[in-house]
RNA sequence: GGCGACUUAGCCAAGUGGUAAGGCAGCGGUCUGCAAAACCGCGAUCCCGGGUUCGAUUCCCGGAGUCGCCUCCA
């Protein structure tokens, strides 16, 4: 059926087109290098991940770029308050931010353009703006003048007269005193005495104002339309609703064919924001012990991407225990083929290959539907219950294990959680030479039949977070 | 004040005009020295009240509750 997304704009679900067939330029708003990214950034940037990686699997070849903001009211306050360059004050936080995405598995975008890195391009799009009347600068600063462009308000469906001023707490009033009207917005801000990050312009020293680095960024990495722009459901208002003004006031073509926007995360029933002081890193988790792969499995999976995730830790174990059904038979279906070359078995039809072809296509289309991820792991987990249900019988040939392991190798292409799970199973998991020697003990006193010995030690090494299981071929272990 | 979203089993969560996927938890069973894992079996008047319809959880209206946005927050 092909692709079928929901548009913000439109506000409906349907066909995916880029502009040029086969071929996907795609924007995701990136974060604000001040503190750490919370798991609700994390969120939308999983479903970002989700998205470009379907739309490779299904055969895009994918330009992906994502912003960093490194200009901004709070960083340039932190580095004064640091008395470094905003260069130094963001380098960690850069760095924090990249520590994460590789964490938690997320594919590297293809272009990462810095703010400071394209105020050129920002000025010549603010120049742009003002000879064609769009942008007016006052007192050493330029506004958009909203009421120049007829189509405001589109994208968020709030008409510019039902706009209540303030109405949110946001408004820091003393910046307005310039504009003609209150919901102008600012292109480039006049420098304040004292500030470290300041540019030379045409209008006097200052800096970007916010909207204008993603609408410059975009265009001088993927032209002046870009097939798919995507984040967090809080961007659509004012943030893209004025990058569509500033970027089409200026070049009068359509700058966005696709709007994604991921919905909240919430904690403890409000949105996660550092601003509500209710924020949960990556980081805190992982020093905590969960499995990176568990919190990107949750991310994802715990709602679709239009829908709100709460946050529970109940939720944080029930996906841990998601992972491990999945990872074990990822695992099984491994570790039972036969070596290249040996004798193959099962003759009989393949029951556990049809299931895996069944649920391949099952996982895609579900994807196709909106990126319906909680319906194509129903998928998943339908050939996972088949699968352990075949291998039970021993009627799973060695054809179909190794159909079913390429299933979840294709499924997992997408979802990025299996393989790396599994791996960290295996990773994290060299049993210390304590631990070894316990597990190696228990061994011996199985063998020699002294099972209350042998219940005690599996007792100490399940304390020790080790669960042990014995198997026909010998005990073997896992980390939970 | 304006705009909008959501309400499905103990918890999380898909979905459909013809009585509802999947995950977690729980209970019983098989297997096991005992466990674990896996497998078998067990669970929902789909927030409330109207309406449309042969038939509504699904469409419409009203209500209740929860939440988001209304200028620099993913």
């Amino acid at each position: 059926m092909g692709l079928h997304l929901y548009d913000t704009m439109r506000g409906r679900v349907e066909p995916f087109q880029p502009r040029e067939p086969g071929r996907v330029r795609m924007y995701t708003c990136g974060p604000t290098v001040h503190g750490r990214n919370h798991l609700g950034n994390f969120r939308t940037y999983l479903q970002e991940d989700l998205l470009r990686r379907h739309l490779e699997a299904s055969g895009f070849a994918v330009t992906h770029v994502m912003n960093i903001t490194d200009v901004e009211d709070k960083i340039i306050r932190g580095a004064a308050e640091a008395g470094v360059s905003i260069d130094q004050y963001t380098a960690p936080h850069i760095e924090a931010f990249f520590t994460d995405l590789r964490r938690l598995n997320v594919l590297p975008a293809h272009h990462y353009p810095r703010a400071t890195q394209y105020v050129p391009q920002m000025l010549q799009l603010i120049e742009r703006l003002v000879a064609a009347g769009f942008g007016y600068p006052a007192e050493g600063s330029v506004y958009f003048h909203v009421g120049a462009f007829p189509h405001y308000g589109a994208l968020s469906g709030l008409p510019a007269a039902g706009l209540q001023a303030g109405a949110s707490g946001r408004v820091d009033s003393d910046e307005y005193d310039a504009k003609e009207e209150v919901r102008d917005f600012v292109l480039w801000k006049a420098s304040r005495p004292g500030e470290v990050a300041v540019w030379p312009s045409p209008y006097g020293q200052g800096r970007p104002g916010w909207h204008i680095e993603c609408s410059a960024m975009a265009m001088a990495l993927l032209g002046e339309t870009v097939d798919l722009h995507c984040g967090g459901v809080d961007n659509i208002f004012p943030h893209h609703e004025n990058e569509i003004a500033q970027s089409e006031a200026a070049t009068g073509q359509q700058f966005v064919r696709h709007w994604m926007h991921c919905e909240h995360l919430l904690l403890a029933g409000g949105k996660m924001a550092k601003s509500e002081g209710n924020v949960v890193t990556v980081e805190a988790l992982v020093a905590r012990g969960v499995r990176p792969m568990v919190i990107r499995y949750l991310l994802l999976s715990g709602a679709h991407y239009r829908r709100r995730l709460h946050f529970r830790e109940e939720e944080l174990e029930a996906a841990a225990e998601a992972v491990d059904r999945l990872v074990g038979f990822w695992r099984r279906c491994a570790e039972s083929l036969p070596p290249a070359g040996g004798p193959q078995d099962g003759a009989g039809p393949d029951l556990l290959g049809a299931a895996a072809q069944r649920a391949v296509a099952r996982f895609q289309a579900a994807l196709d539907d909106d990126l319906n991820l909680p319906a194509g792991l129903a998928a998943c987990f339908d050939l996972v219950h088949e699968g352990n249900r075949l291998l039970d019988r021993g009627e799973a040939s060695a054809a179909g294990r190794a159909a079913a392991l390429d299933g979840l190798r294709t499924i997992d292409r997408v979802l990025g959680v299996i393989e790396v799970a599994a791996g960290e199973v295996a990773v994290a998991s060299a049993l210390s030479p304590e631990e070894q020697a316990l597990f190696d003990t228990r061994e011996r006193a199985r063998a020699d039949r002294d099972y209350g010995r042998a219940d005690a030690l599996r007792a100490d090494l399940l304390r020790l977070g080790i669960a042990v299981e014995d198997r026909p071929g010998g005990s073997r272990w896992r980390r939970v």
